[in-house]
DNA sequence: AATTCCTCCTGATAGC
DNA sequence: TGCTATCAGGAGGAAT
């Protein structure tokens, strides 16, 4: 579900909710959401500490602890934070849960089995282990990074910026907000892009992503030039009035416009 | 090395 | 009502 806004907004939820909270214990309900980490790995690394800050790269989330290591969160599709009072019901798939000593608790909801909790003892090894791509809201992610990235792919454009070691962050939504921004059909190929598409898709790239933060991940509230102020409501192009269309690229469900999104680069 | 396809999970919804 | 098929904002791993 959730794409590097939607991971941004839970990165600031957990921030605003969970940090210098002594940890009690970790439950783990279900060990299967875990990463390369034992679940007795995890109570012993988070017992007795508290995060005491957050680092994000595209759609991970990592919550360092007072130790120096990293809590990851990896959401998936369904995963999300829910930070409860002490009498609070919990939501319906909790996996992992953080007691504090206080008596709240940080609960790893998930209702697909398909997000991840693990222990990170160094971040940067991890990040460059999984070969994620630059994430496109950081310093520097300039347009030679950008250009970089993109260098030497082949395949169909929404694939490629799917493709999360090329650029970190990137979800389907998103993808589709993009491609529509520039006039770009969805399965126009990468090598075919000229500088100045590239340089549009860049500006683009970003705006998107930030302006998904800045309005909360709200498409409700997205300018209604936006693909996202349609995709869920009426799904007619702004621009044009039409319904947009779908398709299936590179096994995902894309809209786009017939009329503004032709096949040229 | 890059690309494409399959698979992991469960719940909501549409269609019969 | 109840069954089945399909789909869902992700990504790892295998095959090509």
């Amino acid at each position: 579900m959730p794409e590097l806004p939607e991971v941004e907004q839970r990165r600031r939820y957990i921030e605003a909710h969970a940090l210098n909270q002594p940890i009690a214990g970790v439950k783990v309900l279900d060990a299967g959401v875990l990463e390369k980490t034992k679940a007795r790995a995890l109570q012993a690394a988070c017992k007795g500490r508290r995060f005491v800050g957050s680092h994000r790269h595209g759609k991970f989330l990592f919550m360092t602890l007072d130790s120096g290591a990293d809590v990851l969160w990896h959401f998936g599709m369904t995963g999300n934070p829910a930070y409860l009072a002490p009498k609070e019901a919990e939501p319906r798939f909790v996996r992992v849960r953080f007691d504090m000593e206080s008596g709240h608790r940080l609960a790893f909801d998930c209702m697909r089995k398909i997000g991840r909790i693990g222990l990170i003892r160094d971040r940067e090894a991890y990040i460059a282990a999984k070969k994620l791509g630059p994430d496109p809201t950081h310093d520097g992610f300039d347009y030679d990074t950008f250009a970089a990235a993109l260098a030497n792919r082949t395949g169909l454009l929404k694939p490629v910026l799917l493709n999360q070691s090329v650029i970190a962050g990137i979800g389907n939504l998103y993808a589709d907000e993009m491609l529509y921004q520039n006039g770009l059909h969805p399965e126009t190929r990468t090598a075919d892009l000229k500088p100045k598409t590239l340089r549009g898709l860049h500006e683009s790239m970003q705006d998107v992503l930030r302006l998904s933060i800045k309005l909360e991940t709200d498409f409700e509230r997205f300018p209604q030039r936006y693909l996202l102020a349609h995709r869920f409501y009426d799904a007619t192009c702004p621009r044009c009035g039409a319904d947009f269309a779908t398709l299936r690229v590179g096994g995902r469900t894309t809209y786009y416009c017939k009329r503004h999104q032709r096949r040229r680069s």
